[in-house]
DNA sequence: GTCTATAGCCGGATAGAC
DNA sequence: GTCTATCCGGCTATAGAC
């Protein structure tokens, strides 16, 4: 019982912090634990105290993004206009962690890790169908991924840092629903 | 003298075709050149033979781009009408060089690459310039920076493997005026 | 919880035979 | 133009001291 129980969790989230700044700026393949450690000013194995694996360190980074996705599905199913929830929603998790979706979605590595792990990239799956809608023309379906796209990268343009989050959520949301009505 | 000219640097093309494979499938820092060498079918050493460095094989993938990318730049200044240039130009060019595109604008270690060789960024900030025109509003910028960020996304999306590229193109250059003249 | 040390592998890059 | 062999360094990961 020595320690106060706030403490604990302390050094995950202190990992998970320094991994979400290095795999945005140089992509996880680009990441070296050692890096990580560095950052931290902590030795590599002290990092593998807190993650058995580079993929649990993925895990633990994506996690949070993907409970907020969970969330707008959840959202989605019981509204009448699912896209509507859609657009809104991922425009804020943009703003949230816009770091996190930045190596989310853009990253080689994490498609690979999605690739075998279903439950996520059903998550993705759900979303893009919520934005698509029933029976989407070529029109919409092109529409639909350059939202996807360009909402993760506007996350980590350093062009925008001057604007505010919320003028910069509301944008989003405008522009999302004039590229998906039209 | 032995060979036939149109022999001549189809070495350099199969290693440049194999890298932007490999690019646009793992990322530049998860391609091995033992991966590049591999499916070619020939040696680690063989690679080494045609290009010098990794760093030159990158460059060499992404030449043919940033030629296009010149080229637009230089229809823009003829014209009255910049904005129209690089929307048109920028759509047509994720269709002629899907993979490349994807490499290029969203790889970390390309955003590396590209700080260290000033000629190239400069041509990325002046088809920034294009696209927002004369002081833009921040609605504006937000608009640039999710079109650009999307159409690289749409270059790769196996989703839209379906639409043929005059139909991709036309649906990108609509949807590109419409974010941008809103 | 963090350290040093080390295992074992794979990375980029080079030399020299063929 | 491609090969084998090799150098050296960095990688993930583990073992064990403190």
């Amino acid at each position: 019982m020595g320690r106060p129980k706030a403490a604990r969790g302390q050094g995950r989230d202190r990992v998970v912090a320094a991994a979400i700044e290095l795999f945005s700026e140089r992509g996880v393949s680009g990441t070296s634990l050692q890096m990580i450690a560095d950052r931290l000013g902590i030795g590599k194995a002290a990092v593998y105290y807190q993650f058995k694996t580079k993929e649990g360190i993925i895990e633990a980074v994506l996690a949070p993004a993907f409970e907020q996705m969970r969330s707008i599905i959840a959202d989605g199913e019981g509204s009448d206009s699912p896209q509507e929830v859609a657009i809104v929603g991922l425009s804020g998790l943009v703003i949230a962690q816009r770091e996190v979706v930045a190596a989310l979605s853009q990253d080689p590595e994490v498609r690979r890790f999605l690739e075998t792990h279903n439950e996520a990239s059903e998550l993705l799956l759900q979303l893009g169908a919520m934005l698509l809608g029933p029976e989407p023309a070529p029109r919409r379906r092109v529409a639909v991924s350059l939202f996807g796209g360009g909402l993760a990268s506007v996350g980590i343009d350093p062009a925008l840092a001057d604007i505010d989050d919320e003028a910069l959520r509301s944008e989003l949301i405008s522009l999302g629903q004039l590229l998906l009505t039209a």
